[in-house]
RNA sequence: GCCGGCGUAGCUCAGUGGUAGAGCAACGGUUUCGUAAACCGUAGGUCGCGGGUUCAAUCCCCGCCGCCGGCUCCA
C-alpha cells in the first residue's frame, strides 16, 4: 500500500478483502505476495502518470485477489486502455528500479504534497497532491512519514515494498470501477482500477483458470441452466420465482429443517405476510429500518374528505406563515433524523402544535393591531381544518413484513405464559420483504422477498446457555451434512461507552449475555472471532459466515440475543414466585433464507447436488429403437419409473428414441444424479444399468438392490 | 441510490444507417440404437421500452426499465 495507516484503515474496510483477507494490517508484516501487489500498484501508477500526467491517487492496497490503487482523472479509463496501461507497466518492471524508502518529515511530506510532487513522477505546480496531502493531515502525530521511489515516482507511503520493481514477476489489470473517497458517498467518486499480480507467470495463469472454473459454478448461470428459479423483470427486481426444480430444493430444505427443529422441541406457527404500522412502531423497526421496508398500504375510507383538509390545512399555513411579519416565523421544524419512536408517533402532532402557538400569535398581532385582519380568516381555516381532520379515523396503514419478530412476539403474547411453558421455541419459515437498494440486488444473494429459516426462542435467564448452546449444535450438525468446513462465526458484541446510544442501556443484561454466549462458543470449540461494537442495538448476535467453493464469502445465518424487544413488547411468563418475569429472546436462522442458502449451495456443490437434495433424482432410459416388438421393455422401464415415485423419489423417464447417447447427454447436462439405463438385456436379468452423474457408468445390478440403496441414500441424506 | 458497461429467437452468441442470421432447445418426419448428442425438415424475433435525428434506425442521440462490475448499504 503506497499510503500511510489511513489507507491501511480504509483497505481493511473494504468488503472486498474480506476479514480474512490476508491483506496488511498495520504492525504486521505484509506477506511477500502483498508487497508483490503493493509494489505493482505503484508500477500501476507510474503507468497512469506516464499517459495521463494530471492523474491523481488516492489510496493503492493490496487486497485479497490483487490490488487496486484509486485515481481522479479526467480521461474515463476503460479495459481497452489496459492494454496501453500494462505496455507502460512492463517498461517499468524491465526497467528494474530499486523501491527507495525514504523518511521525511511532516513538513516536508506536506511542501511535497503542495508541489503535487507525491503520488507523482516530479513536481506539478498548480495541482498539489490533494489526497495525499488529506491523508498526510490524517497520520497521527509522532508517527513517521515515509516516502517510497520506484525511477521517477515517488509516492506517500508506509510500505513494505519488494526490493526492486522487477521482483513484480507477472501482473495484469483486471478491471475498472468506481469508489469514493474513503469510501464515503460524500466524498468524491474516483476511478478504481483493479489488477492483480504474482510471483510469476504460471501462478498469474493459474489464477485466471481457477476465475475462469469460478464462473461455472456462479448461482445465476447455474440457476438458468439448471432451471432452478428466475426473476422476471415484469414481476419485479429481486423477486424470486421459484422454478418446480428449484421448488424442489426447497422442499427438501424445509423438510430437513422442520424435522431437526421438531426433534429440538420447537413448535411452528405460520404469520401473515403483512403486519399494521403500530407493530413496527412497537418493535422499533419503523423508525430505524423505514428505508429498508417497502413502502406501506394505505386502506383509507375517508381519503377524498382527508386530501380536500390537508390541502386546507396546507394552504392556510402557507398563508399563516407568509402574512407573518419575518422575525416572528419561528417555523424551522427540528431535524428528524434521530427519530425515536416516540418521535416519530408525535411528527404530526408537533407539527399541528407549532402552527397552533403561530395562529395564537397571529391572533395576538391583530389585536395589538400590528398586522393586517385578514390573517384571521387563514387562521380559522386552518382551525377548521385540524379539528375536522383529528376527527377522521386514521386510515390503516398495513406493511410487507421485513422481519418475523413481531408476529412472533405476538403469538408469545397471545396465551398467558408460565415458566413450566418455557422455551417456547416459535419456528416458521416466514416470508420476508426488504426494499434492498437496486444496486445491491445480486442474484438469489441478495434479494427483496426472502424466506427465512426463522424461529424464536424465549426463555429463561438460567435456560439461556443451554439453549443457546442447542442452537449452536444445531449449526453444526447442518454444516457437517452440507460439508461445509470453512465458517466463521462473528460474535458481535457492544462498546460499554455508547449504552443508551447504539446500544440499550441495559449493562448488566448485556455483560451477562455476552459472557454466556463466549462461554458456549468457546467450551464448544466453536471456530469464531469477537467483533466489538457491532451487536444489534438489542443484544449481541453472531453472523456465521461461510464460504463457497469459489471464494465467495457468505453471511448465510443469524444468531441473536434480544433482551430488549420483548420488554417492548410487554411479554411476561409467571414465575414460580408467582411475579411477572420479561423472558430472554433468541432469533435464530441456521439455513439462513432460502434465496441465500441454496444460491450458496448452488456454487458449493457446483450444481451437482446430492442424491437427497438433487432436483430430479433419477431419469429412467430405456434403450429404444421404435420397433413394435419393445412393447415389454417399455412397461419394464415405466415399472421402475412407478416405483420410484410411489416411494417419493423425484423420478422421471425418457421414451424418446433418441438413441441413448444423447438420452445421456441430456440428463448429465442437467445434472440428473442417477441414471438407469435399461435395455433388453437388464430386463431380461432383472437387472438395471446404474450411471451416476460425475461418476460415469457403475454397471448392471439387480434391481431391487439398485431401488433398496437409492431409498437408503435418500433416507440418511447421504453426502454424494 | 451513485459511477461505468451491457440488453439481438427459449438458451449461447454473430451482424449491419436500407425492417436480421448460426448452433442448441421446440415441433414434424426418418433412423433395430448399450453409456456425454444419428439425419432431414418446419416454425420461431416490434433487435428491452418510449421519444428524437434521418428519405430510412436494431445500429446515431436523449429518457426510462432491467442486468453486469464496483461504491455505498445490509436489523
Amino acid at each position: 500500500m503506497p499510503d500511510q495507516p489511513a489507507d491501511e484503515r480504509n483497505a481493511a474496510e473494504d468488503p472486498a478483502a474480506g476479514d480474512h483477507a490476508p491483506h496488511a494490517v498495520e504492525g504486521k508484516p505484509m506477506t511477500e505476495l502483498e508487497r508483490i501487489r503493493h509494489s505493482c500498484a505503484h508500477v500501476l501508477a507510474t503507468a497512469i502518470l506516464k499517459l495521463w500526467p494530471d492523474a491523481q491517487f488516492a489510496a493503492g492496497p493490496p487486497v485479497e485477489n490483487g490490488f487496486y490503487y484509486d485515481v481522479e482523472l479526467g480521461h474515463r479509463i476503460t479495459p481497452e486502455d489496459f492494454e496501453k496501461i500494462e505496455a507502460e507497466m512492463k517498461k517499468e518492471t524491465k526497467a528494474n528500479h530499486v523501491f527507495e524508502r525514504v523518511e521525511v518529515s511532516r513538513d516536508e511530506a506536506l511542501t511535497l504534497a503542495e508541489k503535487g510532487a507525491l503520488a507523482a513522477l516530479g513536481e506539478r505546480p498548480g495541482s498539489p497532491s490533494k489526497f495525499k496531502l488529506d491523508i498526510i493531515q490524517h497520520i497521527p502525530a509522532g508517527e513517521k512519514i515515509t516516502l517510497y521511489r520506484n525511477g521517477e515516482f515517488t509516492d506517500l507511503c508506509a510500505g513494505p515494498h519488494v526490493a526492486r520493481t522487477g521482483n513484480i514477476g507477472a501482473f495484469k489489470l483486471t478491471h475498472v470501477a468506481s469508489a469514493y473517497y474513503k469510501g464515503d458517498e460524500k466524498n468524491p467518486q474516483l476511478q478504481r482500477i483493479y489488477g492483480t499480480a504474482f510471483k510469476n507467470r504460471t501462478q498469474l495463469d493459474e489464477y485466471f483458470a481457477m476465475l475462469e472454473e469460478a464462473k461455472k459454478r456462479d448461482h445465476r448461470k447455474l440457476g438458468k441452466e439448471l432451471q432452478l428459479y428466475t426473476i422476471d423483470e415484469d414481476i419485479g427486481p429481486g423477486l424470486v420465482l421459484w422454478l418446480p426444480r428449484g421448488g424442489a430444493i426447497i422442499e427438501e430444505l424445509e423438510k430437513l429443517a422442520k424435522e431437526t427443529e421438531f426433534q429440538a422441541g420447537y413448535e411452528r406457527v405460520r404469520t401473515p405476510h403483512i403486519a399494521r404500522q403500530n407493530i413496527y412502531l412497537t418493535s422499533g423497526h419503523l423508525p430505524y429500518y423505514r428505508d429498508s421496508m417497502f413502502p406501506f398500504m394505505k386502506l383509507d375510507e375517508h381519503e377524498a374528505e382527508r386530501r380536500r383538509l390537508e390541502e386546507e390545512i396546507q394552504s392556510s399555513k402557507f398563508e399563516i406563515f407568509f402574512k407573518l411579519p419575518a422575525e416572528k416565523r419561528t417555523f424551522d421544524s427540528q431535524k428528524t433524523s434521530k427519530l425515536t419512536i416516540r418521535d416519530f408517533k408525535a411528527e404530526e402532532e408537533e407539527e399541528r402544535q407549532r402552527m397552533e402557538r403561530l395562529c395564537t400569535l397571529a391572533i395576538e398581532l391583530v389585536e395589538r393591531g400590528e398586522i393586517s385582519p385578514e390573517i384571521i380568516d387563514s387562521v380559522e381555516l386552518f382551525r377548521k381544518a385540524s379539528a375536522a381532520l383529528a376527527k377522521l379515523p386514521q386510515p390503516d396503514r398495513y406493511y410487507l413484513k421485513a422481519m418475523n419478530c413481531p408476529h412472533h412476539h405476538k403469538c408469545f403474547a397471545a396465551v398467558p405464559r408460565s415458566y413450566r411453558d418455557l422455551p417456547l421455541r416459535l419456528a416458521e419459515y416466514g416470508t420476508n420483504y426488504r426494499y434492498e437498494q437496486s444496486g445491491e440486488l445480486f442474484g438469489l444473494m441478495r434479494v427483496r422477498s426472502m424466506q427465512m429459516n426463522d424461529a424464536h426462542i424465549y426463555c429463561t435467564r438460567e435456560q439461556f446457555e443451554s439453549e443457546f448452546n442447542a442452537v449452536n449444535e444445531m449449526y453444526l450438525k447442518y454444516f457437517k451434512l452440507f460439508g461445509i468446513e470453512k465458517y466463521l462465526m462473528r460474535f458481535s458484541t457492544h462498546d460499554p461507552a455508547k449504552l443508551g446510544q447504539k446500544f440499550v442501556n441495559e449493562p448488566e443484561l448485556w455483560k451477562q449475555t455476552e459472557e454466556m454466549v463466549r462461554n458456549v462458543l468457546k467450551t464448544s470449540g466453536i471456530n469464531y472471532v469477537e467483533v466489538p461494537n457491532e451487536a444489534a442495538f438489542y443484544g449481541p448476535k453472531i453472523d456465521v459466515q461461510v464460504w463457497s467453493a469459489i471464494g465467495r464469502e457468505f453471511t448465510i445465518a443469524t444468531n441473536q440475543v434480544d433482551f430488549a424487544v420483548p420488554k417492548r413488547f410487554n411479554l411476561t411468563y409467571r414465575t414460580s414466585q408467582n411475579t411477572d418475569e420479561t423472558p430472554l429472546c433468541i432469533h435464530r436462522a441456521p439455513l439462513g433464507t432460502h434465496e441465500r442458502f441454496i444460491g450458496f449451495l448452488i456454487e458449493h456443490y457446483a450444481g451437482n447436488f446430492p442424491l437427497w437434495l438433487a432436483p430430479e433424482q433419477v431419469r429412467v432410459l430405456p434403450l429404444l429403437s421404435g420397433a413394435d416388438d419393445e412393447e415389454s421393455l417399455v412397461q419394464y422401464a415405466k415399472s421402475i419409473h412407478h416405483e420410484l415415485r410411489a416411494e417419493g423419489v423425484r423420478a422421471e423417464i425418457d421414451l424418446t428414441t433418441d438413441k441413448i447417447n444423447g438420452k445421456i447427454a441430456r440428463a448429465e447436462q442437467m445434472k440428473v444424479h442417477t441414471m438407469l439405463v435399461v435395455g433388453r438385456r437388464d430386463q431380461e436379468a432383472g437387472n438395471v444399468s446404474v450411471r451416476v452423474h460425475g461418476k460415469g457408468n457403475l454397471g448392471a445390478k439387480p434391481h431391487r438392490e439398485v431401488m433398496a440403496d437409492l431409498f437408503q441414500a435418500i433416507k440418511e441424506r447421504r453426502a454424494a
